[in-house]
DNA sequence: GCCGACTCCTTGAGTGCTCAAGTTTAGGCC
DNA sequence: GGCCTAAACTTGAGCACTCAAGGAGTCGGC
């Protein structure tokens, strides 16, 4: 029992280690952006007001507070965030997508779609597949791209 | 379609990285290892002999073999690895479990078995699940602990 | 109204990987 | 036998993250 419990948490690290490199291939070849940047900027788009504090940021990507800070400074340099002061609360920085941010963001998605379409293309991945697949990942803690 | 299939992948993504922390913590606190230098080791212990082409390793890990060098370096160091010269090529350097690695591997083997349990202990998890899960990221590419 | 504990965020040091370049060895080809 | 290409590995530079420590701000209790 554990044999297998231990294998598929193996399993799960590998097949991560192949998509994430896919990801960035693809993206940094035509956007420029790492996946990890692309994931942040993706959180960014669906807080409300396409803004939210760092804390709970790094909770959502699963990073430290401290990761957040380093991997957001590059994409405010380049214009796609920016830092937004909370009028009621000086220790909060918000990171905010520009519109700039917004507009790169959706070229990125098409691009990430696309991306992920191509690994888990048919034949060998039905919708059904696909979906059990979502389900269990869920489980494992994962807050994904649609909710909790 | 390839709205579904993004969104498996970035929480496979996001699965990996609170799975990795969990073992590195274990097996960081029991044994001084992280998870890597663990899958590492497994893998040696797994190949005939209990050594292997440290090119051939980094492929099994998915690594380079810029970073299987570097991984392998401090595991020499404390003699759970030794360096051993091909006799037919000398450009190859196997990289072989000693005999103090593999007893100490057998005490990890333990830990990471007993962490992967935790991970995916009943209820949420019946042994169907887990099968399930394993079979669909062994299509990911993912070579995991026992097979192709 | 101020003290102490807590929260948010940043920074320095360190780690674990990558890529690119270099070294050494092997082996086919003439 | 002497090249030339390719393979196995190492090394330097760099990047992305971590942890630990610290600065700045907030807030409840008194």
């Amino acid at each position: 029992m554990s044999e297998e419990a231990l294998d598929a948490a193996l399993r799960l690290v590998r097949a991560q280690t192949a998509l994430v490199r896919r990801f960035d291939a693809r993206l940094g070849g035509l956007h420029g952006v790492s996946l990890a940047d692309f994931t942040l900027l993706l959180r960014l788009a669906q807080a409300p007001g396409a803004r939210m504090r760092r804390v709970d940021l790094a909770e959502a990507l699963g990073l430290t507070a401290s990761g957040v800070t380093r991997g957001l400074a590059p994409l405010e340099r380049i214009g796609l965030v920016t830092r937004e002061p909370d009028a009621r609360d000086a220790r909060v920085a918000y990171a905010a997508l520009t519109g700039t941010g917004r507009r790169r963001l959706t070229e990125m998605l098409a691009t990430a779609r696309e991306t992920a379409a191509e690994i888990f293309a048919a034949p060998d991945w039905a919708p059904a597949d696909l979906a059990r697949l979502t389900a269990l990942l869920t489980r494992l803690g994962g807050t994904g791209l649609k909710g909790p």
